[in-house]
DNA sequence: TCTATGGTGATTTTT
DNA sequence: TCACCATAGA
């Protein structure tokens, strides 16, 4: 196999460590830009040539669909050959596929639909109404969130603790939920991988069988994975299997969505004579902003410990741009690409990078009125429209139709005089009764229980799907779905509206039928049936948010949508406190920490220039406030540095504002920890959120559930310890 | 069933 | 400020 022998020597020492390392547990410590998909990719190729290992007995499962996809793509294009023996995806995905396989056993129906975000959030407000709770009291967003967590943890609602009043609720809320899901064969998100999980534990011979598959497990941005993730790894990977997890604890930026870096340190633990490799030779950056951001997170404690450094020139310096507001940010931005293109760059190869979507809006104006092309990351997903949905539903319903979900949200889309008085009636009905919405809705049909106006309308509604059912038996997926919009009158429906959306949401229709198109011929999972696949397809993979992806575009994304990918230049706009650091993360234990690392990971998606950004005068919920610069930018060292002065404005200079760093605070820890929960007299219980100096001396930042942050000095505090 | 109005509250996002 | 919601009224 020349072509991995050819290739193998362009890697560095510590790269070729990582791919030719012998069968065993590896922690690969991949630094930002230092080849981590080209380490996973050739270690997979090795140990196919050089271990004879089949393809059969590996697992490679990463976090996106993207990262999967490109993973199978270039494993097959450096083997030579299909990989379609090897299982190559999400976690998700992997759930999924295992659920399939085996519904019988985890308990669930054959045919199970999973339910998206949007999907999951209906639901937990139905059921809140159904509780009869004040919404207003218990926000579903905050319900929602509740159960996430605990399926995160591995916890169903009978395994929740009831704690507090707050905690009942939720836990009541959680059990409705769960009810209503298993009753309707629904699986949301955080289900199919808690699902998959009791699916191994409580089925040892199903357990045996992967166990002895999988020979060897692979696992991408390690840093990302949560409580629950971890374990199902340890449940599978079992005595025998050999692990390979790649990743880095500096760019871990989502644990507010559960993930936990710690579980790298777990890994070292639990998976005996782990060996860990560094990648540490970066690249993607120039020396100075590298320079840069490794100055930076090394303000941040317990880290795993990691040095980028670079083979190439130090390059430009930063540019930092204290703009007079918002507004000649944005123009500074646009400003600085035009020229960019003007000197033969492209559009594509600029990106903007910000805290907060809100900041987007002033910048695609100026982009808009510089006639500057762009796109903006993110927004709606294709499978997410509401168009999309709807379409989405009538199939589901025609598959399944105890999907009470879907019921919901068609059985009145288009209108067809199905009002909430009905529906209500309809709703009662399958509460006594017991059963889904669709047998209430013919049970009542057939004992005449509705005036006759709505009567007629129910009965018609059932009969256009029985109708749609009969005709498209038989016929391809794409067909089935045409012939659907078609005669639900949902295309009509959209038709109707003149505006420039309904001709959009027309147009996604089209395409979604497209799509069933390709999808028939492109993707077919282990005998499922196609539209079941299909369906499954579409809430796991919502697709890119744009049809111009592919154009000639400076690129709008969030710090967070930004992780993996590289830009020769790129700006971080608002720098400044409260916004980037968010005051919402300030509140949060290790919130500063996770900032920092996201302000490290925007650093160094830049090649060849980055530009730091920040306003003195910030308008923000129609307030203007007087804004103060990132205590980021002074964490970067000076020399990396150099202001930027527009024509006749006038702005600090950076040596003078540094002389001012009264925000400046190091995290020593001494008695008290960040994030531990503490009781204080008069302000009540709250949390360590900072703390500065030791021992008796130290001042503590403390937020309280009553009160918000304070500081308070440690001596004079009388502070209890509660955990 | 559609539209107007007022109250509310406002990070980050993938699956 | 603005977008999203729920509810009231035509």
């Amino acid at each position: 196999m020349n072509t991995l022998t050819e290739t193998l020597s362009i890697l560095n020492d510590a790269q070729q460590a990582a791919v030719t390392a012998e069968l065993g547990h590896h922690v690969v410590l991949a630094g930002a830009g230092s080849g981590k998909t080209r380490v996973l990719v050739h270690r997979i190729a090795w140990l196919i040539e050089n271990r004879s290992l089949s393809p059969f007995n590996i697992l490679a499962v990463t976090f996106t669909n993207k990262a999967a996809k490109e993973m199978k793509y270039r494993i097959e294009s450096m083997i030579g050959m299909s990989a379609n023996a090897m299982w190559v995806g999400t976690f998700h995905g992997i759930a999924h596929r295992l659920l399939r396989a085996h519904w019988k056993e985890a308990g669930l129906s054959q045919n199970f639909q999973i339910l998206d975000s949007e999907d999951q959030h209906r639901l937990v407000k139905r059921v809140i109404r159904e509780l009869e709770l004040d919404e207003a009291k218990w926000p579903p967003k905050q319900a929602q969130w509740f159960i996430n967590k605990q399926k995160d943890k591995g916890l169903r609602s009978d395994q929740t603790p009831s704690g507090d009043h707050f905690q009942t609720v939720m836990k009541k809320i959680y059990d409705h939920y769960e009810e209503a899901t298993q009753k309707n064969g629904l699986i949301d998100f955080g289900d199919l991988l808690l699902s998959a999980y009791e699916l191994l534990r409580d089925n040892p011979h199903v357990l045996a069988h992967y166990q002895q598959r999988f020979q060897y497990i692979l696992i991408d941005e390690f840093q990302d994975t949560n409580t629950l993730q971890y374990e199902w790894l340890r449940l599978l990977a079992g005595k025998t299997a050999y692990v390979m997890i790649v990743g880095d604890d500096d760019q871990s930026i989502y644990s507010w969505r559960g993930a936990q870096v710690e579980n790298i340190r777990r890994f070292e633990r639990d998976f005996k004579n782990t060996c860990i490799i560094r990648l540490e030779q970066n690249y993607r950056s120039t020396g100075n902003i590298l320079k840069a951001a490794n100055q930076l997170i090394a303000n941040n404690n317990g880290r795993l410990g990691k040095n980028l450094w670079t083979e190439s020139s130090d390059g430009d310096v930063i540019s930092l741009y204290a703009a007079f507001n918002e507004l000649d940010e944005a123009r500074f931005i646009v400003d600085r690409i035009k020229t960019w293109i003007k000197d033969g760059g492209r559009p594509s190869e600029c990106a903007v990078l910000y805290r907060s979507n809100a900041q987007s809006r002033i910048l695609e104006e100026a982009f808009l009125q510089a006639a500057v092309p762009y796109r903006i990351y993110g927004g709606q997903r294709f499978y997410e429209r509401a168009e999309i949905k709807d379409a989405l539903a009538y199939m589901r319903l025609i598959n399944h139709r105890d999907d009470d979900p879907s019921f919901e949200r068609i059985i009145n889309t288009p209108t067809r005089g199905v009002g909430n008085r009905t529906i209500e009636i309809i709703r009662d009905h399958a509460r006594t009764q017991g059963g889904s919405l669709w047998h209430a809705a013919t049970d009542i049909v057939t004992e005449e229980l509705l005036p006759s106006r709505a009567h007629t309308a129910v009965c018609e509604f059932i009969e256009l799907i029985n109708a749609v059912t009969e005709h498209i038996d038989g016929k391809s997926l794409a067909e089935q779905i045409e012939y659907t919009i078609r005669n639900s009158g949902l295309l009509t429906h959209y038709q109707k509206e003149k505006t420039e959306k309904g001709r959009a949401r027309v147009e996604n229709l089209e395409e979604l039928v497209n799509a069933a198109q390709q999808f028939s011929e492109d993707d077919i999972i282990d005998g499922q049936p196609i539209l079941s696949a299909f369906l499954s397809h579409a809430a796991l993979e919502a697709g890119e948010g744009q049809s111009d992806q592919f154009s000639d575009c400076a690129q709008l994304m969030t710090l967070h949508s930004a992780k993996g990918l590289e830009f020769p230049l790129v700006f971080i706009a608002g720098l400044e406190e409260g916004l980037f650091p968010h005051q919402m993360s300030l509140e949060e234990p290790h919130g500063l920490a996770e900032e920092r690392r996201l302000c490290y990971v925007g650093m160094t998606r830049a090649m060849q220039k980055l530009y730091l950004c920040y306003a003195e005068v910030r308008s923000l919920y129609g307030r203007e406030r007087r804004a103060i610069p990132s205590r980021f930018i002074y964490e970067i060292p000076i020399e990396c540095l150099e202001e930027v002065r527009m024509r006749s404005r006038i702005s600090i200079p950076v040596s003078q504002v540094r002389k001012t760093p009264s925000f400046i605070k190091t995290e020593n820890e001494g008695q008290y920890r960040i994030g531990q929960a503490v009781k204080h007299g008069k302000f009540g219980n709250g949390v360590i959120l900072n703390i500065e100096g030791s021992g008796n001396k130290a001042r503590l930042q403390i937020h309280f559930k009553k009160t918000g942050s304070k500081w308070l000095v440690a001596e004079l505090a009388k502070l209890e310890a509660l955990s």
